[in-house]
DNA sequence: CCCTGAGTGCAACATTATTGCGTTTTGTTG
DNA sequence: CAACAAAACGCAATAATGTTGCACTCAGGG
């Protein structure tokens, strides 16, 4: 399974430069940033593709060079979620680090099921729309979850 | 956790009456309905709200009057929703009869998270504007998610 | 009758997620 | 700084969810 993305995500400039607008992001709230949550931001932002919450744990214990126990990642991710600045792939059980930490808005995954990377966009329309229909029936919605899955622009042309 | 619904799904009439007709798209489409898959259905209409794959085991368990096992339950659901006469909801891991098998349309289920029900809504703009989205980046559609979860108009007056 | 394919049963196992509790760290307050 | 409280973390155990592989049954078609 490759990874035909033009600009991967692991380019280091562009990993750092989210971390830190993720750290960031979180320190303003008044949310504290461990040595724990900043490696599995790092991890995500390294990542080519989501990762489930055992993988990241594996990559983590490798680059803390110390077992990383399952409740720890499980928590962790829970609070990365709620500060925004990761998300969690509920098709897939798996997380990203989420691109657009700076606003609280709706983020909408297209999941390729060949390559298994996530892509994230953002449509305001959307986000009124649904918006609108739980109004309409009286629905308070506190999240809101957008996905799909099928194929990726590269992984159509590789088929 | 009560349920607070005007017309609640136990109601007989109604049961029979959907799973009737989802009975009679899957045939038209040359799948076949055996005791386990017609059971299942039965049971999904009859809930009260979506229900885990465990959860439908112990109900089927009882109903049948015989042990099911947890593949038999998954393979059933996988075919249910595949024909488009149930759907599984992703950020629960659960599983609700699809009130609209007659055509291939998105679904939008809004979750509440204090009595666990589900409702499906319909809104072919939604479905339209995801198709855009798509569209323009190149991604070739399989499945569409769309939930919220939050609280549903009862449980907002109940707390 | 035999073959085939779909559906099912079953044991074992894999993956994902949580609970409870004790310890450590961090931030706050006197 | 000392004492305390709250937040974060470690760990063992366990729960909940989902899958694999293989054998068996059964209906339909040669």
């Amino acid at each position: 399974m490759s990874r035909p993305k033009a600009a991967p995500k692991s380019c280091n400039r562009a990993v750092s430069e989210g971390v830190k607008a993720a750290v960031s992001a979180v320190r303003l709230r008044g949310a504290q940033i461990t040595p724990l949550r900043e490696a599995a931001l790092k991890a995500l932002w390294s990542a080519e593709r989501p990762l489930g919450a055992y993988e990241l744990r594996d990559r983590l214990t490798e680059t803390l060079g110390r077992a990383v126990a399952a409740p720890s990642i499980y928590r962790t991710l829970d609070f990365l979620c709620e500060q925004g600045v990761a998300a969690r792939i509920e098709s897939r059980n798996a997380y990203v680090a989420c691109a657009h930490p700076e606003n609280d808005h709706l983020c909408v995954f297209l999941v390729c099921e060949a390559c298994g990377d996530s892509r994230e966009i953002e449509d305001p329309r959307l986000e009124k729309l649904i918006g609108e229909d739980a109004r309409r029936v009286g629905f308070a919605v506190r999240r809101r979850i957008v996905e799909m899955s099928g194929l990726c622009a590269p992984c159509q042309r590789a088929s």
